[in-house]
DNA sequence: CTACATTTGTGACGAAATTCACAAACCGGC
DNA sequence: GCCGGTTTGTGAATTTCGTCACAAATGTAG
C-alpha cells in the first residue's frame, strides 16, 4: 500500500492539508472533487494520492474533513512536535525565526546558533542566540531533530557535519550547495535564485513561442 | 527540437550553470560525465536535458565551459537583466533584497513597495520604499517585469492582479495561497511551511520502514 | 592517412506518474 | 429493503520522464 512516494505526492498532500484548514464545517464531509478544485489538479489525482496511504473516506460521501485533517497529519508527521534549531542567525535566518506559521504547524524552535561575537547572547524570538561553537553539545541536549540551515555557502558543509554528527535527522538548507551528508538523511534544498531562473526561463519560452 | 521541457529539467540546467561558474578553466571543455559527477545525476540526463535546446558541444571532446554557459544563461532567459519589484518590505522581503546573488544573477531591483506609513519613505537597499498605492502607475514608468510578492496572504491576490494588470510577466509569490492569476503568466511558488512538511514526512516514513 | 580512444546526440526501451473508467460501496427516500 | 444518485478505490491505459546503448563525429598519435 504505502511502497515509494513520488515527491510530488508529497506537495500535493500539503495542499490538501492547507485546504482542510481553511473549512469551517468541521464535522461536515469534502469530496475529492472539491479538493482537487482548491489545488489546481484533478479528482482523480487526489483519490490516487490518498490511496497510497490506505482507504479513508466513503464511497458516495467524501471524507469527514476532520478524519482527513489529522490523517493528512499523521503522513506528512506533523501530528507531534519537532524540535527544530536555526543556525546562522543572519537576514533570513532572523525572517524565518520570527515567522509564526512554523510553530503553528509543530516546529518549534528550541534553540539559535551563530558564529558573530556580536551576535552571540542577543535575544532573537523567545531565545538567545547560542556560540555555534557550542551546537554539538547544545544540540545532544536539546535533542534537536531538524535543522533549518541559513549559514553561507563556505560554512554549510561543516555545520551540516557537525549537526549530522550529534544525530539531527533532517536538514532544511538555504545555502546554494549541494551538502555531502550521509544518504539516510534528508535534505531539503531551498534555493530561491533557481526559482528566479525557472520564473525568467517560463517568461522567455512563452515568448519565443510567441 | 524545443517542445515541452519538464521542469525537472529547468532545475538541473540552473544546477549546470552553478557548476560551471565554479570552473577557473574558461576556455576549457567539460564532459557530460563531469557535470553530471557535480549535479547528482546522470551523464545521459545532462545530454539529454541539453538536446532539447540545441547541440552545442563537440563529440569526443566534451562542452566548451564558456559556450555552454552562455547557452544556458540565454536558455534560462537570464543573459539579458530583468526589471524587478519587491512589494512587502517585511521580515523576508527585507532579507531578499538584500541578499546580493539575486543582482549578480541579473535580477535588478527597481522598486519596492510597502502599505505600511511608517516604511514608506524609508530606505532599503538602494532604494526608498514607495507608498503602495502608488504600485500601478510606478511600476509602467519603470517598466517592471518580475514581481516578488512578499506580503500577508490576505493581500495577495489583490497586489497580484494590480500587478498583471499594469503588464507584469512573472511573479515569485511567498504568500502560502494560490494566486488567481490569467495562465499566461507565470507563477513560482514560494512555501518554506511545504518544505518543512516534505522533511518531516521523509523522516516518518523511514522510520516507519525501520 | 589510418587506427584508436573519446564523447556527443538520439532512437529505442523501461520506469514512473497521471488519467481514465468502472465496479463496489454508501446514503436517503420511500 | 430496494432504488437512484453519488463518490470512492483501483486496475488498466496513457502520457511523461529517465536510462541505455550505439552510430556518428571529433581529436590524437604514429
Ligand atoms: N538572504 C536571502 O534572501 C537569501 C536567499 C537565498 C539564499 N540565501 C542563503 O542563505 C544563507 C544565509 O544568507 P543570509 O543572507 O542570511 O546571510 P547573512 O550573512 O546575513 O547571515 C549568515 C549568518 O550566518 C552566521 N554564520 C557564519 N558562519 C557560521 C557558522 N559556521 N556557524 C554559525 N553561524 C555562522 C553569520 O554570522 C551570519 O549571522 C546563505 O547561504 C545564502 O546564500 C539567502
Ligand atoms: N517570514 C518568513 O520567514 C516567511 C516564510 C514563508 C512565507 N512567508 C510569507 O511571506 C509573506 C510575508 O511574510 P513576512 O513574514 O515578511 O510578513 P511581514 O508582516 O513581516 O511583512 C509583510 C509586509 O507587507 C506589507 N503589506 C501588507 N499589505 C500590503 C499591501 N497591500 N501592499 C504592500 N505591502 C503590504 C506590510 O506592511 C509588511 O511590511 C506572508 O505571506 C508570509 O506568509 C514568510
Amino acid at each position: 500500500m504505502t511502497r515509494k512516494i513520488p515527491q510530488s505526492t508529497v506537495r500535493r498532500l500539503s495542499h490538501y492539508l492547507r485546504s482542510l484548514e481553511g473549512f469551517e464545517d468541521e464535522g461536515g464531509t469534502v469530496s475529492s472533487e472539491e479538493l482537487a478544485a482548491r489545488g489546481q489538479t484533478t479528482a482523480a489525482q487526489v483519490r490516487k494520492d490518498l490511496s497510497h496511504f490506505g482507504s479513508f473516506g466513503k464511497r458516495g460521501l467524501g471524507y469527514r474533513v476532520d478524519e482527513l485533517r489529522s490523517r493528512l497529519r499523521h503522513i506528512l508527521g506533523i501530528d507531534r512536535p519537532w524540535r527544530v534549531a536555526l543556525v546562522g542567525a543572519g537576514r533570513i535566518g532572523r525572517a524565518l525565526i520570527e515567522y509564526p506559521d512554523f510553530r503553528a504547524r509543530g516546529y518549534e524552535c528550541v534553540a539559535i546558533f551563530d558564529s558573530d561575537p556580536d551576535k552571540v547572547g542577543r535575544r532573537l524570538g523567545d531565545q538567545t542566540i547560542r556560540d555555534a561553537a557550542t551546537l554539538e553539545e547544545a544540540m545532544e541536549d536539546l535533542q534537536v531533530e531538524l535543522v533549518i540551515l541559513a549559514v553561507p555557502a563556505e560554512a554549510a558543509h561543516d555545520v551540516a557535519a557537525r549537526a549530522v554528527d550529534v544525530g539531527v535527522k533532517g536538514i532544511l538548507n538555504f545555502a546554494p550547495i549541494r551538502l555531502n551528508v550521509p544518504p539516510r538523511i534528508p535534505v531539503q534544498d531551498v534555493n530561491l535564485v533557481m526559482e528566479l531562473e525557472a520564473l525568467s526561463f517560463a517568461i522567455s519560452q512563452a515568448e519565443e513561442a510567441g
